[in-house]
DNA sequence: GCACAACTGGAAAGACCTATCCACTTTGGT
DNA sequence: ACCAAAGTGGATAGGTCTTTCCAGTTGTGC
């Protein structure tokens, strides 16, 4: 299991690092929309090599983003590592809100989901898990407050990207208002407002499944 | 100046009726990326009649959305007229953030500028201009923190953009979490912990630029 | 240094979009 | 009722994208 089936030929190997790093470098630039034409004529290769490697876009985004989704999931593990449960469950939603703006294409995939993509979607599980650790353990301390709930992390990933999708290169450090105003009013004050009703898991999922086209 | 040019035939009149109501619904379901071949589909007359009447997308824009653009300014002046300085600025915020939701369309069009369209443009600066007011009311009546700037709105017009986009039909009432969240944030609390410093206004109005590609 | 499987890029088919053109139809004033 | 002007939709040209196919090229093991 897991074997990489036929090593492949040197200069197709060679033809695959190039067609990542093309793709890599286009999604991050400008989202996961990329047209496959593009990357080929980017990646200096015939389209049909591009078609051969990866038949379906997600596999080349699978294939792409498999080194960002390890550190997206370092990054939940970093957090609980932290003896502190608020300095955890802060800089995680920094961290990953950070990662979103260094790369437009991690901003898009955050907040979609590819039932067909089992690698993908294996992490993407995983990482869940960690969060709602995280926030668990931030409510259970009282630094988080209690109505928060886990959709909200996905709602603030969704907010991000689209400031991200927006101000891009214009001012790229817009995300960092957005972030600083949610983290305080996640956090547990004195007078916590009522909010309105958070949605309900399977809502957003369906709303992520729905992002995927 | 103003006048209408020449009084539309009396079927002419009719067709451009049917395209506005299905751009309209186009837009609202789908964003301002709907095709013009779509549009014209969808409202049953040929294509070649949609260009004639609005020969440009940016024209049909501006015609779909001059009344949504008017309610828009209406907010602005109503939270004005609002003698309680909070009480308008956060009635002001949900009200336009809960247009962004009603109509994806009009969600993108916040976030954009065009620099191109004049009535649209002129719209848009006079809303600035009374949210502007706005906010420097409610700060000098210290509702509002201190180091909030106006650039702060547009970003969170982004940030509700992206939530919008994202849980469409799925979780329709998720952007009114983060409006909440943002809104507490925004009030003049106790303890305002620092925040990023926001960008430019040059450096926001660059970013709505590029969104109009 | 040869042979053959692996690999290549370009061409082509089928969809879709924008934008323009033009032969035909409708409207409205007289 | 008539007929010019106004308006119509389909055809078309030229662009993009996805996906497949195939004749030719290039590594690699012997």
């Amino acid at each position: 299991m897991g074997a990489e089936d036929a090593p492949l030929r040197r200069d197709a190997e060679r033809n695959r690092e190039r067609i990542l790093a093309a793709a890599r470098e286009a999604y991050a630039e400008a989202g996961l929309d990329v047209s496959m034409a593009e990357i080929a004529r980017h990646a200096g290769v015939g389209i049909a090599t591009l078609f051969r490697r990866f038949p379906t876009r997600e596999d080349l985004i699978n294939a792409v983003f498999a080194d960002r989704m390890d550190a997206y999931l370092t990054a939940a593990d970093t957090a609980l590592a932290d003896p502190d449960p608020w300095n955890g469950f802060s800089g995680y939603i920094e961290a990953i809100c950070g990662m979103q703006a260094a790369d437009r294409g991690f901003a898009d995939l955050l907040t979609m989901t590819f039932p067909s993509a089992k690698a993908l979607e294996k992490q993407h599980a995983r990482a869940f898990d960690a969060m709602t650790q995280l926030v668990d353990r931030a409510k259970a301390a009282g630094c988080l407050r209690p109505d928060f709930s886990h959709q909200d992390v996905a709602i603030l990933l969704m907010a991000n990207a689209g400031v991200v999708a927006a101000t891009g290169h214009a001012a790229p450090d817009a995300w960092r208002r957005l972030v600083a105003y949610m983290l305080q009013a996640f956090a547990a004050g004195e007078p916590n407002p009522d909010l309105p009703p958070a949605p309900t898991p399977a809502a957003m999922y369906r709303a992520m499944v729905d992002l995927g086209r």
